[in-house]
DNA sequence: TAAGATTAGTGAGTACAACTCACTACAAGT
DNA sequence: ACTTGTAGTGAGTTGTACTCACTAATCTTA
């Protein structure tokens, strides 16, 4: 601003540049979102031209899926091995809606990025981030499946459909959050969201008062059984 | 264009032409979209200029959201109607799922500027849309509420996480459709997911096994009243 | 019926952002 | 030092939301 126009140029090579671009838009993006965030001021930022980024770049929108193609890679790192960890269908299953919040509690910004300027778009079925997400929520239904094999689950319901309740559920419940008003509990969501999803489909559900009946008939056959009278105890 | 600019002015009453602007509006985002449809080629249907429109509407997104406003309005008449309909938490939360998956299949278009363009924007709340659709799933939690109350549902889930699960479900669930891809099979999504939902919340679940074992306990305890060896008819 | 008031409608702009392209300048290879 | 590849430039073009000073059709009132 102030020399004008006497800037010293400076050349990077394309992976460098590319990745400086990538950073700055992903900041923009997060601080403005998709439509409001100009490509320009992405440049601007970086002290070059509008031009150079779509000489690496086809357009704004594929620049905000690489974006978000750069961020699924971070997150799958350490996804296999935590699940590794945990046994049984209902802990991992616990384990991935759990995860799944604290993500969304940790980048709200880009989740939301996600959920409205990718997610919606005509082109998004064919994108990589698509392929990534699918990725991403096949890990819910192989705990799903994993747990009809093992008898823990009910085998009757079509397992897209719970992955699309649990998923869609947290979008929509996390999305005043998302927004930036209130709070995200996760541990007290995940632990409802695993009771609603297991109790439906969990095999034995506990029966709370069917249990406590049998427990009490089993107790008088019991003494019943020693010779004592059944009404010996009760007053 | 064949003649240059000899066209005759039609004036309309404001009503009249509002009604207009709104119908030609409805069409055109549905067909185009929020961000491809042009409010100039909405002026151009109607035989008027682009700056009428704006005489009437302050920006292009009070036209979609007006849009959307007449929509839920038609939607309102027969709910409360079909509602009082049915008796049972259990068939009432069905008829709810179940119209709401029909209302999807037969407005995917509006559906999707509803979930897309309106739902995800900043300046949602404080909308009368945003009110409109408060309304409309409110719906689901008075009946979820009914039946905690009559002690057909369990009252340790909250019910908004319930509503959000069933209504982001749904979304999830019918993305594909709404986007022009493959059918909606109405009956049998709706059923499956009362299924998730109440089995998950209903308060004496089948737990047929556990309940065989009450009712053996039940019959051996009867014959041992009666004088009975426990044993009598064990063979 | 004629003048004045009201308001529907016009169309030529402005502003701004995505995207393009012919060109410049820097660095490496020979 | 000359050539060549390419990073970077910046002045465009295009398209669209939105504005505004003005025109003309209709209504009101004398």
């Amino acid at each position: 601003m102030s020399r004008g126009g006497a800037r010293k140029i400076v050349r990077l090579g394309r992976e460098q540049r590319v990745a400086e671009i990538l950073h700055a838009a992903r900041d923009l993006f997060c601080e403005k979102g998709y439509e409001a965030a100009a490509v320009a001021e992405i440049a601007a930022r970086l002290g070059i031209v509008e031009g150079t980024i779509y000489k690496y770049f086809e357009s704004k929108r594929e620049l905000l899926l690489k974006v978000l193609e750069h961020w699924y890679e971070e997150m799958f790192g350490d996804y296999e091995r935590d699940l590794a960890a945990v046994a049984g269908a209902r802990q991992r299953l616990r384990l991935l809606i759990w995860r799944h919040l604290r993500t969304v509690r940790e980048y709200p910004l880009l989740c939301r990025l996600m959920f409205r300027e990718v997610r919606a778009e005509q082109d998004y079925r064919g994108t990589a981030v698509y392929a990534k997400n699918r990725r991403y929520t096949q890990f819910l239904v192989d705990v799903l499946k994993e747990g009809v094999e093992a008898g823990e689950f009910r085998d009757d319901i079509p397992l897209p459909l719970l992955r699309d309740m649990v998923y869609g559920g947290i979008e929509h419940h996390a999305w005043n959050y998302i927004c930036g008003r209130g709070d995200l509990d996760v541990d007290r969501i995940a632990g409802q969201i695993v009771l609603v999803v297991c109790d439906g489909v969990a095999l034995r559900p506990v029966a709370a008062d069917l249990g406590r009946e049998t427990q009490r008939l089993s107790q008088i056959v019991d003494r019943m059984e020693r010779g004592l009278s059944p009404r010996a105890e009760s007053t």
